[in-house]
DNA sequence: CGTTTAAGTGTACAGCTGTACGCTGGATTG
DNA sequence: CAATCCAGCGTACAGCTGTACACTTAAACG
């Protein structure tokens, strides 16, 4: 293993890989992407191709999977940037607009798979947003007096409206973003102090 | 006008238009309709299709257009509703979600088309999301102290989380259904409270 | 009535798609 | 060293796509 012949194939994989990326765009989702456009992006034949994968759906659920990685080193970033800032709110949506508004493709096709028409997409697309949803709601537990049920309802609505916005965001100009993301942070505060205060109920 | 030839033309006019929403599906995005199947279903020949349409998308624009209208209808509907019964929160829910499990391939065009790749077609349904949104906002004015802005607010942040559980709802069973409309119906609970209470500083 | 209009047809074509098949040539193995 | 393996290639093919063009035929018009 790893000698030269294994390295080369690898080096055309991650080729492949960074190809598909390449091409997707506001104008061109994963799903109207062809083989062969592929392939010609990645200077390979055609054919050659099925030496790495099986068909597009396959290359497509690795795309997924390292979209996930991103979004989890996005997470991490976060939570270093609160452990200094404080302020746990705008530094969270702070993070996540700014990896949409650098990896506007990357996210894109999240969005676009989560409801798509392969069922193992939407399965890996919605996997991904879980794992978001749960380490949210393990911080939550830990840091307020919330039930493991009362956090996961509360993350999910944390996730969904910041998820949506940055979706929004994506044909938005500077001077709307700037307002929704204010809408947005008030959003947010409205349903965590309406979830406190349920708890005194 | 309305002679027996604009009659005959109406008719298949509305043909493909019918066949177009017979062929969506959960495995059949719009973009990936073609021309020649929707005239094939239609029982036209694929040129005839150019007599009612350009192309595909200002097939597809209309398609989102009719959707706008049963969405309006079924707001109409909630508000009878909510006169009989009085609960906005469960009936609004109830509502929107009972529109989604009996018209869920027209759902689903909204939902993949709000973050397609035709700038188009994510106007016209961000366009529609945004009349449910104005809608329900003059509703809170009304019914309740909020200020315009805040109404606004509040209003994106319900529809937001009201019409992302309807596009959760899709893949999941009946049990995991009832689950996450309670979830849903906390979170609205939750967020509507914080913006009450938030009036009062 | 004859003339015009236009919805619908059938043919044809170029361009794209995925993929089956057999081959090549260099790395790997024994 | 010789034998084997296998990533990548080129050719080939059937099937799909949108749409240009010339036509029919029945309704509408003057």
């Amino acid at each position: 293993m790893s000698g030269s012949r294994a390295l080369q194939k690898e080096k055309t994989r991650q080729a492949i890989i960074d190809a598909a990326l390449t091409q997707l765009s506001a104008d061109q989702s994963f799903s109207n992407l062809s083989l062969r456009e592929v392939a010609r992006e990645a200077g390979i034949a055609p054919t050659s191709f099925y030496r790495h994968f099986n068909d597009m759906e396959e290359l497509g659920l690795t795309l997924v999977d390292e979209c996930g990685v991103t979004l989890r080193q996005l997470m991490r970033k976060a939570r270093r940037r609160i452990e200094r800032k404080g302020s746990v709110i705008n530094t969270s949506v702070d993070t996540f607009m700014e990896f949409v508004e650098q990896n506007p493709n990357i996210f894109r096709l999240l969005l676009r798979e989560r409801s798509g028409t392969s069922p193992a997409f939407r399965e890996a697309v919605a996997r991904e947003i879980k794992h978001f949803k749960e380490e949210l709601t393990d911080y939550l537990v830990a840091e307020a007096p919330y039930s493991q049920e009362q956090a996961y309802t509360l993350a999910e609505g944390l996730v969904t409206l910041v998820f949506n916005a940055g979706a929004d965001a994506l044909d938005m100009n500077r001077y709307e973003r700037k307002q929704q993301k204010e809408r947005t942070i008030l959003q947010l505060r409205y349903i965590i102090f309406g979830a406190l205060a349920n708890l005194k109920n």
